[in-house]
DNA sequence: TAGTGGTCTAGACCACTGT
DNA sequence: CAGTGGTCTAGACCACTAG
């Protein structure tokens, strides 16, 4: 047999979740009795209802026992890059501008940085077909000694803008999404009227200690810009 | 020591890739190694080492090693539930129509149906201080037996109106995000005028055989709400 | 062939919950 | 108190990978 025992366990027990013979709220048979119903040791049962636990089927409380979750469809997977969430890939990417200033306050504040702290900022238009479909801004708490390159700030995203001396994987992205119609500024950067409706993303980025990192908007033209999202039950 | 040594080795090494003493793409120390380091066994190894796999700081390729994943930042988890993903949750909801119909051809495509199988139509308006902030429409295949029951209908979520014979754990989710301009109907509903930028989510609900058992949009005001996500990394 | 991760066993001790 | 889950050990066999 090919499938593993704790496999063909947490399947088991996972189609009589699905089934409604256990209900949410519902005890789950303790570690002991699969044990012994399904006769493996006690580390394979183990195995089996962590993989549950990890697909959040069910939860444990230590000294009771195990107990089906009160399901939360409402959870999603997005996936979201600013370069590559536009309806099909941009042809080219248009560096608008790309300076040091001093922050507005509405910067000062999202950033949290003193008004004396000088930020990068990037605008950026993306194209398909040598039309504009989305435009971006974003802007980075600037320290010296970081080289400001055109070409890679171009092409990337966000969090790679940002992690240079840190990893990736010490950054912390948090989104908010938005419709707005277009103002001024973003309706000439879109070639639209003002009004048009548009998909807008505020992106903020921390670093692991939950210090400001980045923040911008990217704005995307409505109905030709779609982002996606499923419940990640599994 | 309250810490469990997997924690502890686990939390070393997620710190050597924050730091990036580990790299992505770089081996992790095999399990014999890691065992001697710590002076541990090989199971507490083994969860310290399934925790980052988890986490997807890690993966393992059996029979070479574990390395560093490529980190994938686009990754978000996003919260939505049409009742509750508003601005405040809404004081009321107005049930504007609740009706069994034949399947306009667009439904009919959505939900994957011929032309004679009679689906159920839900529309509600969602209001907040008496204004109106976001409407939505909901077809469900209908099947007789299945009894209407208004109060119900009024204050569910989409998942929750299609999960009566089946565990709402079989229901898979899928949502389109979008921007449009309030259509003639539309811009009634929510006393707004036509052209007003909205936000939408297209909501597809599918069953454990991925036979699709719902379908709707919910539009809302783009101003005054907003969606929220956050990339996923613990 | 030696090393790797994947699965599994049969014990052990602990802290916590209920009665 | 007996029962629960949480942690940990010291073995074992397997399939896969690489030199």
């Amino acid at each position: 047999m090919g499938i593993p025992e704790y496999i063909r366990i947490s399947d088991d027990l996972k189609s009589q979740i699905m089934s409604q013979v256990l209900n949410p709220g519902d005890p789950v048979q303790s570690e002991n009795q699969l044990r012994e119903h399904y006769g493996v040791s006690r580390m394979t049962v183990r195995k089996a209802l962590t993989r549950l636990v990890n697909e959040e089927y069910i939860h444990a409380v230590a000294g009771k026992g195990y107990f089906v979750c009160e399901p939360g469809l409402e959870k999603c997977e997005l996936i979201y890059d600013e370069t590559f969430s536009l309806s099909g890939s941009p042809d080219s990417i248009d560096l608008i501008d790309l300076d040091v200033i001093k922050p507005t306050q509405m910067v000062g504040i999202k950033l949290e940085i003193p008004k004396e702290q000088p930020v990068i900022m990037i605008r950026r238009v993306f194209k398909e077909g040598g039309e504009a479909i989305a435009c971006d801004v974003k802007y980075i708490p600037y320290h010296r000694g970081i080289p400001l390159l055109e070409k890679e700030l171009k092409n990337s995203t966000f969090p790679e803008m940002v992690a240079r001396k840190n990893s990736i994987f010490a950054i912390t992205k948090k989104l908010r999404i938005f419709a707005a119609g277009a103002e001024e500024d973003t309706a000439r950067l879109l070639n639209a009227e003002e009004g048009t409706p548009l998909l807008a993303v505020e992106e903020f980025l921390y670093d692991n200690h939950d210090k400001p990192v980045g923040w911008g908007i990217t704005y995307m033209l409505g109905e030709r810009n779609n982002l996606y999202a499923e419940a990640s039950f599994k």
